[in-house]
DNA sequence: AGAAGAAAGTTGACGCGTCAACGAAAAAGG
DNA sequence: CCTTTTTCGTTGACGCGTCAACTTTCTTCT
């Protein structure tokens, strides 16, 4: 079997397909952010995740980081329920709106994200030091074509 | 609180990030594959994978797919198991290593990795036809970079 | 106002991906 | 040789990510 193939993927053909090498990377990269945070901080990637949320903009529904991000709304509900039982966010409820509330750091929790911060800025620039800023240019509009092209991709296919 | 920040992350700094735009492309372009091969071969995606493998190699040890594609051995043994209960694999016993055996496609599986294939085709040409040729030469020089850029950066930080 | 529809959040199920522990077999090296 | 180390595969545990079902609340439309 299997080797009365008639020419289709090479042996070295595997580097070459783009959402192949997508996933690698971004596995790696995954989980070496998520081993650096629990050594440093003892939190998930999902949860220094909602911390930078936080962070940026504020107080805020989980609504909101939904649509600001694409994270699944089930993993949010989640992430926020670990946070809150663990003191690191308060959460408000929301008087405009009785099915959402607000999320907020505690003192606890801005002091963890604050610790972590500074690994996570270092890591983030060694980064983007590994290329060129031309080649860094290129890749942030090639996300943003990949991401257009697949709006559409499932019903061309 | 979150609102007395000492200008960290803008609110247009997600965007930006690198790990997290890569996160967020990876997962969509996951999750569309995911569908697409349950949709239309039934089967998973860690599935899928070792079919291009075996079909790319010939028989092969799941010791060499590891070494190949970086994947977790655990996750490949189990796709495999799986694989081999469905009577899409079949699985021939090393002679010269005992604690070793070869993976090959049964005719059945051959028959549906065929299937699929097409689609797997139209969708990796509509990813690279979504970038200018330079810039797709941009973009794996990238991946090759932070790659590399991953082996020693957990020492750096 | 009342009914229909949409949105917010929760929960369960499942596959992906990593890590660690383990037993069996092979390789290395004294 | 025979001990030590390494490799191969399996398994359990856990977090990430998606999807779907469901409840509660809000919005829309007539």
């Amino acid at each position: 079997m299997a080797n009365d193939r008639h020419t289709s993927y090479s042996a070295e053909a595997l580097p070459k397909l783009m959402t192949f090498r997508l996933s690698r990377l971004q596995a790696r990269a995954n989980a070496q952010a998520a081993r650096i945070l629990m050594k440093h901080a003892g939190i998930s990637l999902s949860e220094w995740r909602i911390f930078v949320i936080i962070e940026t903009n504020g107080k805020i529904a989980p609504a909101e980081i939904v649509r600001l991000t694409q994270f699944d709304k089930g993993l949010v509900s989640r992430t926020i329920k670990k946070l809150h039982e663990n003191g690191m966010v308060r959460i408000e409820n929301s008087e405009s709106d009785h099915r959402s509330h607000l999320i907020d750091f505690t003192p606890q929790g801005f002091a963890l994200f604050e610790r972590a911060r500074p690994i996570m800025r270092r890591r983030q620039k060694l980064f983007r030091d590994a290329l060129e800023p031309e080649e860094l240019e290129v890749l942030f509009r090639a996300f943003d074509k990949l991401d257009l092209a697949l709006d559409d991709m499932e019903d061309k296919l």
